[in-house]
DNA sequence: AATGAATTCAACCGCCAAATC
DNA sequence: CGATTTGGCGGTTGAATTCAT
Protein backbone atom coordinates (compact mmCIF):
# COMPACT_ATOMS: atom_id res chain seq x y z
CA UNK A 1 0.00 0.00 0.00
CA UNK A 2 1.48 3.57 -1.02
CA UNK A 3 1.76 5.86 1.73
CA UNK A 4 -0.57 8.05 -0.27
CA UNK A 5 -2.69 5.51 0.15
CA UNK A 6 -2.30 5.11 3.59
CA UNK A 7 -3.04 8.75 4.22
CA UNK A 8 -5.91 8.71 2.40
CA UNK A 9 -7.58 5.48 4.50
CA UNK A 10 -6.05 7.25 7.63
CA UNK A 11 -8.18 10.48 6.65
CA UNK A 12 -11.67 8.65 6.58
CA UNK A 13 -11.09 7.02 9.86
CA UNK A 14 -12.94 8.68 12.98
CA UNK A 15 -11.58 9.63 15.83
CA UNK A 16 -12.55 10.80 19.68
CA UNK A 17 -15.47 9.98 21.57
CA UNK A 18 -18.29 7.42 20.19
CA UNK A 19 -21.83 8.53 19.09
CA UNK A 20 -24.58 7.09 20.05
CA UNK A 21 -25.32 5.80 16.27
CA UNK A 22 -21.55 4.24 16.07
CA UNK A 23 -22.13 2.34 19.30
CA UNK A 24 -25.59 1.26 17.73
CA UNK A 25 -23.79 -0.15 14.66
CA UNK A 26 -21.17 -1.89 17.22
CA UNK A 27 -23.73 -3.45 19.45
CA UNK A 28 -25.78 -4.88 16.37
CA UNK A 29 -22.99 -6.28 13.70
CA UNK A 30 -21.81 -7.80 17.38
CA UNK A 31 -24.76 -9.12 18.09
CA UNK A 32 -25.11 -10.99 15.23
CA UNK A 33 -22.08 -11.95 13.99
CA UNK A 34 -20.23 -12.23 17.37
CA UNK A 35 -16.33 -10.22 18.26
CA UNK A 36 -13.46 -10.85 16.56
CA UNK A 37 -11.17 -10.14 13.70
CA UNK A 38 -11.82 -6.52 14.52
CA UNK A 39 -10.46 -4.33 11.13
CA UNK A 40 -12.97 -6.97 9.47
CA UNK A 41 -15.88 -6.13 11.67
CA UNK A 42 -14.95 -2.69 11.68
CA UNK A 43 -15.64 -2.71 7.27
CA UNK A 44 -18.17 -4.58 8.14
CA UNK A 45 -20.03 -2.57 10.46
CA UNK A 46 -19.94 0.43 8.43
CA UNK A 47 -18.03 1.64 11.15
CA UNK A 48 -15.17 4.23 10.12
CA UNK A 49 -12.93 3.11 13.19
CA UNK A 50 -10.02 0.92 13.37
CA UNK A 51 -9.94 -2.66 14.43
CA UNK A 52 -8.28 -1.63 17.69
CA UNK A 53 -11.07 1.10 18.78
CA UNK A 54 -14.24 -0.85 18.04
CA UNK A 55 -12.46 -3.72 20.31
CA UNK A 56 -11.76 -1.02 23.24
CA UNK A 57 -14.77 0.24 22.70
CA UNK A 58 -16.83 -3.07 23.31
CA UNK A 59 -14.89 -4.10 26.29
CA UNK A 60 -14.47 -0.96 28.14
CA UNK A 61 -17.99 0.26 27.55
CA UNK A 62 -20.62 -1.77 25.15
CA UNK A 63 -20.58 -5.28 26.43
CA UNK A 64 -23.19 -6.20 28.19
CA UNK A 65 -22.24 -7.07 31.90
CA UNK A 66 -19.48 -4.49 31.69
CA UNK A 67 -19.98 -3.02 35.56
CA UNK A 68 -20.14 0.86 35.52
CA UNK A 69 -19.33 3.04 38.68
CA UNK A 70 -17.86 3.16 41.87
CA UNK A 71 -15.23 -0.27 42.69
CA UNK A 72 -16.22 -1.36 46.06
CA UNK A 73 -13.76 -1.90 49.08
CA UNK A 74 -14.23 -5.76 48.12
CA UNK A 75 -13.10 -5.35 44.38
CA UNK A 76 -10.31 -2.49 46.15
CA UNK A 77 -9.05 -4.65 48.31
CA UNK A 78 -8.72 -7.49 45.68
CA UNK A 79 -6.89 -4.89 43.34
CA UNK A 80 -4.59 -3.65 46.31
CA UNK A 81 -4.16 -6.99 46.78
CA UNK A 82 -3.00 -8.40 43.53
CA UNK A 83 -1.22 -5.40 43.07
CA UNK A 84 1.47 -6.07 45.18
CA UNK A 85 1.68 -9.19 43.47
CA UNK A 86 1.31 -8.63 39.98
CA UNK A 87 2.25 -4.91 39.38
CA UNK A 88 0.64 -2.87 36.57
CA UNK A 89 -0.40 -6.22 34.71
CA UNK A 90 -3.78 -4.66 34.66
CA UNK A 91 -5.15 -6.99 32.80
CA UNK A 92 -4.37 -9.83 35.21
CA UNK A 93 -6.05 -8.28 37.76
CA UNK A 94 -9.52 -7.05 35.70
CA UNK A 95 -9.76 -11.04 35.49
CA UNK A 96 -10.05 -11.26 39.18
CA UNK A 97 -13.09 -8.83 38.98
CA UNK A 98 -16.10 -10.04 36.71
CA UNK A 99 -17.51 -7.16 34.90
CA UNK A 100 -14.56 -4.57 35.96
CA UNK A 101 -12.13 -4.16 32.86
CA UNK A 102 -8.56 -3.52 32.99
CA UNK A 103 -8.84 0.34 32.00
CA UNK A 104 -11.07 1.06 34.83
CA UNK A 105 -8.83 -1.03 37.31
CA UNK A 106 -5.79 1.17 35.53
CA UNK A 107 -7.59 4.47 35.79
CA UNK A 108 -8.28 3.59 39.75
CA UNK A 109 -4.93 2.69 40.52
CA UNK A 110 -3.67 5.98 39.08
CA UNK A 111 -5.91 8.47 40.56
CA UNK A 112 -6.72 7.19 43.61
CA UNK A 113 -3.97 5.42 44.93
CA UNK A 114 -1.23 7.11 43.17
CA UNK A 115 -2.95 10.33 44.78
CA UNK A 116 -2.51 8.54 48.15
CA UNK A 117 0.89 8.16 47.67
CA UNK A 118 1.53 11.90 46.23
CA UNK A 119 -0.64 12.64 49.62
CA UNK A 120 2.19 10.69 51.64
CA UNK A 121 4.87 12.04 49.98
CA UNK A 122 5.88 8.82 49.04
CA UNK A 123 6.63 7.29 45.38
CA UNK A 124 3.99 4.55 44.67
CA UNK A 125 6.18 2.45 43.43
CA UNK A 126 8.37 2.34 46.42
CA UNK A 127 8.29 -0.63 48.71
CA UNK A 128 7.37 1.84 51.66
CA UNK A 129 4.42 2.64 50.12
CA UNK A 130 3.31 -0.66 49.52
CA UNK A 131 3.70 -1.41 52.57
CA UNK A 132 1.63 1.55 54.16
CA UNK A 133 -1.04 -0.13 51.84
CA UNK A 134 -0.95 -3.76 53.64
CA UNK A 135 -0.47 -2.04 57.46
CA UNK A 136 -2.53 0.76 56.88
CA UNK A 137 -4.66 1.13 53.53
CA UNK A 138 -5.96 -2.58 53.31
CA UNK A 139 -6.95 -3.53 57.06
CA UNK A 140 -9.37 -0.32 56.70
CA UNK A 141 -11.04 -1.62 53.89
CA UNK A 142 -11.13 -4.71 55.01
CA UNK A 143 -13.17 -3.19 57.72
CA UNK A 144 -15.14 -1.14 55.29
CA UNK A 145 -16.09 -4.73 53.52
CA UNK A 146 -16.74 -6.10 57.15
CA UNK A 147 -18.97 -2.84 57.86
CA UNK A 148 -21.09 -3.57 55.11
CA UNK A 149 -21.76 -7.44 55.89
CA UNK A 150 -22.80 -7.09 59.01
CA UNK A 151 -25.40 -4.64 57.95
CA UNK A 152 -26.83 -8.01 56.75
CA UNK A 153 -25.36 -10.26 59.43
CA UNK A 154 -25.99 -9.84 62.36
CA UNK A 155 -23.70 -10.35 65.75
CA UNK A 156 -21.16 -10.27 62.88
CA UNK A 157 -17.13 -9.55 64.26
CA UNK A 158 -14.88 -11.47 62.06
CA UNK A 159 -14.17 -11.93 58.58
CA UNK A 160 -11.80 -14.21 56.45
CA UNK A 161 -9.75 -12.96 53.23
CA UNK A 162 -8.82 -15.92 51.83
CA UNK A 163 -6.48 -15.90 48.39
CA UNK A 164 -6.02 -19.59 47.82
CA UNK A 165 -4.42 -19.21 44.47
CA UNK A 166 -3.65 -16.43 41.73
CA UNK A 167 -7.21 -17.67 40.39
CA UNK A 168 -9.10 -17.29 43.74
CA UNK A 169 -9.95 -14.24 46.40
CA UNK A 170 -12.99 -14.48 48.81
CA UNK A 171 -13.93 -12.98 52.07
CA UNK A 172 -16.23 -15.02 54.23
CA UNK A 173 -17.66 -14.97 58.17
CA UNK A 174 -16.26 -17.22 59.45
CA UNK A 175 -19.30 -18.04 62.06
CA UNK A 176 -21.85 -18.25 59.38
CA UNK A 177 -19.76 -19.04 56.65
CA UNK A 178 -21.41 -17.06 54.14
CA UNK A 179 -19.00 -15.52 51.53
CA UNK A 180 -18.99 -11.78 51.35
CA UNK A 181 -17.12 -11.44 48.34
CA UNK A 182 -15.58 -14.08 45.74
CA UNK A 183 -13.49 -13.65 42.71
CA UNK A 184 -12.87 -16.87 40.39
CA UNK A 185 -11.68 -15.28 37.80
CA UNK A 186 -9.45 -17.22 35.24
CA UNK A 187 -11.39 -19.70 34.16
CA UNK A 188 -8.01 -22.23 33.50
CA UNK A 189 -6.09 -23.19 36.41
CA UNK A 190 -2.86 -22.66 36.15
CA UNK A 191 -0.49 -25.75 35.23
CA UNK A 192 2.18 -25.33 38.04
CA UNK A 193 0.69 -23.81 41.24
CA UNK A 194 0.17 -25.41 43.99
CA UNK A 195 -3.70 -26.12 44.18
CA UNK A 196 -2.91 -26.50 48.58
CA UNK A 197 -1.37 -23.39 48.98
CA UNK A 198 -3.52 -20.73 50.83
CA UNK A 199 -3.45 -18.11 53.07
CA UNK A 200 -5.70 -15.69 55.10
CA UNK A 201 -6.14 -12.57 56.89
CA UNK A 202 -8.64 -12.23 59.57
CA UNK A 203 -9.53 -8.95 60.21
CA UNK A 204 -11.98 -7.77 63.58
CA UNK A 205 -14.29 -5.16 63.40
CA UNK A 206 -13.40 -1.49 63.99
CA UNK A 207 -9.91 -0.40 63.82
CA UNK A 208 -11.04 3.18 63.73
CA UNK A 209 -7.86 5.52 63.75
CA UNK A 210 -6.20 2.90 66.12
CA UNK A 211 -3.07 1.88 65.08
CA UNK A 212 -2.79 -2.18 65.37
CA UNK A 213 0.06 -3.44 66.85
CA UNK A 214 2.07 -6.88 66.81
CA UNK A 215 1.01 -8.45 69.96
CA UNK A 216 2.06 -12.21 69.00
CA UNK A 217 4.01 -13.60 66.21
CA UNK A 218 4.29 -17.45 65.08
CA UNK A 219 5.59 -19.89 63.58
CA UNK A 220 8.00 -20.41 60.73
CA UNK A 221 8.36 -19.90 56.83
CA UNK A 222 5.46 -22.69 56.35
CA UNK A 223 2.86 -21.63 59.10
CA UNK A 224 2.83 -18.00 60.38
CA UNK A 225 -0.03 -16.20 62.48
CA UNK A 226 -0.35 -12.76 63.54
CA UNK A 227 -2.33 -11.13 66.14
CA UNK A 228 -2.43 -7.68 66.05
CA UNK A 229 -4.04 -6.22 69.23
CA UNK A 230 -5.63 -2.64 69.02
CA UNK A 231 -4.28 -0.57 71.73
CA UNK A 232 -7.81 0.80 72.87
CA UNK A 233 -9.99 -1.93 72.31
CA UNK A 234 -10.30 -5.81 72.02
CA UNK A 235 -10.48 -5.97 68.54
CA UNK A 236 -7.29 -7.61 66.80
CA UNK A 237 -6.12 -8.83 62.53
CA UNK A 238 -5.46 -11.87 62.50
CA UNK A 239 -3.03 -12.73 59.93
CA UNK A 240 -3.19 -16.60 58.90
CA UNK A 241 -0.41 -17.44 56.14
CA UNK A 242 -0.83 -21.30 54.95
CA UNK A 243 1.65 -22.34 52.10
CA UNK A 244 4.33 -20.67 50.32
CA UNK A 245 4.63 -21.37 47.13
CA UNK A 246 1.64 -19.57 46.39
CA UNK A 247 1.50 -17.75 42.61
CA UNK A 248 4.94 -18.83 41.77
CA UNK A 249 6.38 -16.14 43.81
CA UNK A 250 9.22 -17.46 46.67
CA UNK A 251 8.20 -16.70 50.38
CA UNK A 252 9.61 -13.72 50.66
CA UNK A 253 6.89 -12.10 48.26
CA UNK A 254 4.02 -13.47 49.89
CA UNK A 255 5.32 -12.12 53.08
CA UNK A 256 5.51 -9.28 52.23
CA UNK A 257 2.23 -9.28 50.43
CA UNK A 258 0.38 -10.76 53.06
CA UNK A 259 1.70 -8.98 56.78
CA UNK A 260 -0.09 -6.28 57.46
CA UNK A 261 2.38 -5.18 60.16
CA UNK A 262 5.39 -6.37 59.41
CA UNK A 263 8.99 -4.93 59.68
CA UNK A 264 9.07 -1.10 60.92
CA UNK A 265 12.54 -0.39 59.97
CA UNK A 266 12.44 0.91 56.75
CA UNK A 267 11.31 4.67 57.85
CA UNK A 268 7.32 3.84 58.40
CA UNK A 269 6.28 4.96 61.82
CA UNK A 270 2.85 3.64 63.03
CA UNK A 271 2.13 7.44 63.98
CA UNK A 272 3.10 8.47 60.70
CA UNK A 273 0.23 7.48 58.68
CA UNK A 274 -2.10 5.73 61.25
CA UNK A 275 -4.88 8.54 61.10
CA UNK A 276 -7.31 9.40 58.47
CA UNK A 277 -5.94 12.94 58.02
CA UNK A 278 -3.17 10.87 56.08
CA UNK A 279 -5.57 8.69 54.47
CA UNK A 280 -8.32 10.21 53.03
CA UNK A 281 -10.82 7.02 53.31
CA UNK A 282 -13.65 9.42 52.27
CA UNK A 283 -12.40 9.30 48.65
CA UNK A 284 -11.55 5.51 48.79
CA UNK A 285 -15.09 4.49 48.65
CA UNK A 286 -17.16 7.62 47.14
C1' DA B 1 -22.01 33.55 39.18
C1' DA B 2 -17.49 33.26 37.11
C1' DT B 3 -13.31 31.16 36.53
C1' DG B 4 -9.22 28.61 37.10
C1' DA B 5 -7.42 24.27 39.11
C1' DA B 6 -7.86 19.57 39.87
C1' DT B 7 -9.71 15.20 38.84
C1' DT B 8 -11.75 11.58 36.17
C1' DC B 9 -11.99 8.38 32.59
C1' DA B 10 -12.71 7.20 27.62
C1' DA B 11 -9.87 6.77 23.93
C1' DC B 12 -5.56 6.64 21.58
C1' DC B 13 -0.66 5.22 20.94
C1' DG B 14 3.25 2.26 20.52
C1' DC B 15 5.05 -2.02 21.33
C1' DC B 16 5.12 -6.96 21.28
C1' DA B 17 3.72 -11.74 20.50
C1' DA B 18 0.84 -14.85 18.11
C1' DA B 19 -1.56 -16.00 14.07
C1' DT B 20 -1.98 -16.02 9.29
C1' DC B 21 -0.51 -15.51 4.62
C1' DC C 1 10.43 -19.40 6.68
C1' DG C 2 10.01 -14.54 6.33
C1' DA C 3 6.49 -10.84 5.87
C1' DT C 4 2.28 -9.09 7.17
C1' DT C 5 -1.78 -8.76 9.95
C1' DT C 6 -4.19 -9.05 14.15
C1' DG C 7 -5.07 -8.92 19.00
C1' DG C 8 -3.72 -7.65 23.48
C1' DC C 9 -1.32 -5.00 26.77
C1' DG C 10 0.47 -1.04 29.49
C1' DG C 11 1.31 3.86 29.21
C1' DT C 12 -0.34 8.37 28.02
C1' DT C 13 -3.39 12.07 26.57
C1' DG C 14 -6.95 15.38 26.64
C1' DA C 15 -11.94 16.56 26.85
C1' DA C 16 -15.48 16.68 30.17
C1' DT C 17 -16.69 17.21 34.73
C1' DT C 18 -16.21 18.58 39.46
C1' DC C 19 -14.31 21.38 42.97
C1' DA C 20 -12.44 25.48 45.18
C1' DT C 21 -11.95 30.24 45.44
Amino acid sequence: MTNSCKQEMDQELKRGAWTLEEDNLLIHYINCHGEGRWNLLAKSAGLKRTGKSCRLRWLNYLKPDTKRGNLTPQEQLVILQLHSKLGNRWSKIARHLPGRTDNEIKNYWRTRVQKQARHLKIDASSKRFVDALQRFWMPRLLEKVEQDSSSSISNSTTSTLTMETDQNISITHPKTEQTVFTSLSSPQPSHNEPINSSSSICASNSCGNMLPEISQLYGDNTHAFYNYSSLQNIDSYNVDINGLDMMGFGSNDIMSTLNFQMADNDGIRSGDMATDTYWNMDELWP
